[in-house]
DNA sequence: CCTTGACTTCGAGTGGGCTCTAACTGGAAG
DNA sequence: CTTCCAGTTAGAGCCCACTCGAAGTCAAGG
């Protein structure tokens, strides 16, 4: 699968798959005979997890260092259950506040309604 | 109640407080005689409300457009509505794909979790 | 009086996460 | 062959949302 391909089926750019794998957040890709990369399923599959790390709002920063841990190996299994495991409660809390929000949201979309009734 | 106050309270920083001003976020706010910044309590519902949408993921140019139709009065009820309506319905959205996203924590967790085991 | 400290403005600087340009290369289609 | 296209690299540029530095002002405390 070339870079743009692969770049399509992530839902990322082919200047953000390069810069990613740049940046240490992807293995160096393999190569085909020309030297351009071919994406294999192994590697859109730990691309399409970073996407989910990246848009629950892990930096850049820390996806590296799981990136650092998994190519450790076994080794760094608990390690990287535990970055896991902090990230879901900062999910769950953004979760939470997310839900006060809209609360807050549809209480003025509310209020908005009624205004708009007495000015008739 | 002065920019340190009003920052605290509604937990921004005193630069961010006045760079909304001067983005006009913000109605310029009153001054005492030495020129200094005095908050009212509207100002800091105003700015309360701006933390929450700013949190959801507004851009500051959309709650910029939002703040110039409330400065315009009761004629702009309704597109102030339908502004909240969006909004709220892009913070569903976002939701939702948390927690989809949560889905992938958890069983990557679990997914450790059980390596370990097996490991020892 | 003088120092201290919180304020003022203006404009520059920062950090994060991409995004793009320039110059080049290799393989396939006509 | 030549043209075209999709790739390659290194490095520059961009956008957003702040964040800070410099230089100055004011008023209260000692």
């Amino acid at each position: 699968m070339t870079v743009s391909e692969a770049a399509e089926q992530v839902g990322l750019t082919t200047y953000t798959l390069r810069w990613y794998e740049q940046e240490g957040l992807v293995e160096p890709v393999g190569r085909d005979s020309a030297g351009r990369r071919r994406y294999t399923q192994q590697d859109l599959d730990w691309l399409i997890l970073l996407t989910r790390l990246r848009r629950t709002g892990m930096p850049v920063r820390d996806m590296r260092s799981y990136a650092e841990l998994a190519r450790q190996g076994d080794s760094t299994l608990g390690a990287r259950r535990r970055i896991f495991e902090a990230h879901r409660d900062r999910v769950l809390s953004r979760i939470a506040e997310l839900e006060e929000d809209l609360k807050v949201l549809n209480y003025k979309i509310e209020v908005y309604g009624k205004m708009e009734q007495e000015l008739l």
